[in-house]
DNA sequence: ATTATATTTAACTTATTAGTTAATTAACCT
DNA sequence: AGGTTAATTAACTAATAAGTTAAATATAAT
């Protein structure tokens, strides 16, 4: 097995409701590993793992303080994730050169089709 | 196990460079199984898994056509991808508002340092 | 020095994932 | 009908993931 890329292992990484949890937990700032465990219903390992998970990810740092561990976040990440998404926009808010492309050859499938309908028409 | 969320469902689809690859080369157009399979080194059942995971994940959708299987890419779950990840973009671009918190804060502490050592502090 | 607190590591279980090869289904073509 | 092509399903394996409880570690407080 080669090692995950980057994107793959923050794809994972966000792959689970408790870990984007802790995320949008240390969204509004850092905190112990204590803290941030109590709201789940689930060992305290249990969480130590996630928070390894996150942590091999970039996605958050801890420091001791003490018996404590602070948490923080760290979304370098995301921007990768944001910027992979993005190539996707068009696609998604339809204004899709494919659809057009698709569309044209619709029409040119159907050439007896009459072109005065002044409906949605995209140009390339 | 209670059911994948949605997001949860979309980022594990995304969580393989496979599957990712798949979505790239549908966002160019649609294509059968076979033209997509082909740039893989790996079977026809594997590339045919990873896109039931696509499909169960609502990223694609396959028609039939003949013997062929035509898949197209359906990217509204990265919609809710985007706008997950944009929550945290404040964070990743460093015009923390929470980094600012933090390092005033820190500011305070050295201050304080310099002032007195009277508090908790390690004693080796 | 002991004890309490916070967290991790170890060892284990169960479920899921990604891949394999072999068999099956479905549509097309003479 | 019989053969070819396209793709899926079945059955299996090996690796990984998410959780558990119990033991270990590290620091602080008494």
């Amino acid at each position: 097995m080669p090692p995950a890329d980057r994107l793959t292992t923050t794809f994972a990484a966000l792959a689970d409701p408790t870990r984007r949890a802790i995320l949008s937990r240390l969204a509004a700032g850092e905190c112990s590993v204590g803290e941030l465990a109590k709201p789940f219903p689930m060992s305290m390992p249990a969480v130590s793992k996630h928070l390894r998970v996150l942590e091999r990810a970039g996605l958050i740092a801890q420091t001791r303080q003490a018996q404590w561990r602070q948490c923080r976040i760290q979304a370098a990440p995301l921007k990768e994730v944001s910027e992979w998404t993005e190539r996707y926009r068009q696609i998604w808010e339809e204004r899709l050169d494919r659809l057009d492309e698709y569309v044209q050859q619709l029409h040119a499938t159907q050439k007896k089709e009459k072109k005065s309908h002044g409906r949605k028409q995209h140009s390339k």
